[in-house]
DNA sequence: TTTACCAAAAGTGTATACAGTTTTAGTTTT
DNA sequence: AAAACTAAAACTGTATACACTTTTGGTAAA
């Protein structure tokens, strides 16, 4: 489902293994490994991983752009704790976003497209059956993602991307698991609206869908941080 | 106009050197002093500006997440140039993006807020006046994102901010003045209808007017390529 | 004349070194 | 005992060094 066109894939790579170190660190960030606060130390990573601190710390550039962690001058990097307005506003621009983009699906819809549709909700129900959290919320993530690269817009199923992943340390703290069957649910009305081509229904589950979704998350759970070296092996 | 919460500030500007590259280059690429296509050679770059390869090859990777330039593995770096596909997906995100933006405007739009747009519009006015392409599509593309900041969505108005630098290079390529003068008008209407708070016709005025850009842009002008230190001095 | 090849030059990718800052821990002072 | 100070340790920011890859320019072969 992954688009491939070189022209527009993102980072441009910049190798290998900082790859790695960004993929390694997102995971423990996401899978809560490592809690919103710890002090990520270079050296620290450096040695875990067997590469020099270089590398180290152009992943966590990266990472800091992902908004996964924060990057104080002098003083380091640490895991980010997305605030309660952040995750407001994120939801704010996918509502935005999202019910233009499904007003735009109807208009174009295909068989092919729905079977797509219900083939990924049939994935997420799996992941919401069975108990993981961090692949549970990115399946249900991806279904808007899916969604983009159907209509075959590969900048907005990016900039919907970037959103989603922006969010997914808020939704993985605070969204608990009957909430996120709860989404599948939806998501399972929204693909019949789409097929359809109930355009104004369809807008209107895809609206609340992201409201429910927002309304559910805890904001008021509290976490502690930990330490590195636990968490990554 | 800028918003300040420190929560919410972009890629926590790693350092001041840094910093002063990026923006230079920046302007260079933006004001067509670099063609796209112009290799930057790290360690010219870093003669240039009196500092190590190191400091250039962040400004450079932070640029490259800018699309501003493209990063090929051990071959280096590369002034973008956006392809005329590409373009057209970015302004498909910013009509959706815009129209639900236009629409909450209007809902909540204030005599402050009308009197902000109605001064920014001036100031684009004596832009388009004086010759200046750099200043004058920035100023244009910055309406959007002065409405987004007047609603208080930082990340609305960060998320429409990088749609429009992302195009950014290719308005500058591409967009003749006499477009710039259309866009002006249309800004004006715009506000008018917003200030009336007539929902439907503020809509459908900017997407009419993200349309008229978008066809204004004339994909089948070529430029070449040039010399680094030229264009910096 | 064109193509194929090869060595030197230039350039990128990564590691290490060092300077300046922040944190820590111990000691003194109130 | 708590607060204030201080020196060492730890850490970040930047420069430099070196290995490896790509590019270049020239020579030889077709």
């Amino acid at each position: 489902m992954k688009s491939e066109d070189p022209t527009l894939s993102l980072p441009a790579a910049p190798s290998n293994a900082t790859n790695t170190i960004v993929e390694a660190l997102t995971k423990a960030i996401v899978e809560h490994r490592l809690h919103p606060g710890t002090k990520l130390a270079e050296q620290k990573l450096a040695d875990h991983f067997g590469v020099s601190r270089t590398l180290v710390r152009q992943a966590l550039f990266q990472l800091s752009q992902n908004r996964l962690i924060r990057l104080e001058p002098a003083r380091g990097a640490f895991v980010a704790a997305p605030s309660a307005l952040e995750a407001r506003q994120v939801f704010a621009v996918r509502r935005m976003l999202e019910a233009e983009m499904t007003r735009a699906f109807v208009r174009e819809v295909t068989p092919a497209k729905i079977k797509a549709l219900k083939a990924h909700v049939a994935q997420e129900k799996n992941a919401v059956a069975g108990g993981d959290a961090a692949g549970r919320t990115e399946l249900l993530g991806d279904f808007h993602v899916c969604m983009a690269e159907l209509m075959g817009n590969d900048v907005l199923a990016q900039v919907l991307g970037e959103l989603i992943s922006r969010c997914a340390l808020i939704t993985l703290m605070y969204q608990t698991a009957s909430a996120a069957e709860h989404s599948n649910d939806e998501h399972v009305a929204i693909v019949k609206a789409l097929a359809a081509r109930d355009e104004k229904l369809a807008v209107q589950l895809m609206d609340a869908h992201l409201l429910s979704v927002e309304k559910n998350l805890a904001f008021d759970r509290k976490v502690p941080s930990n330490d590195i070296s636990m968490a990554l092996s």
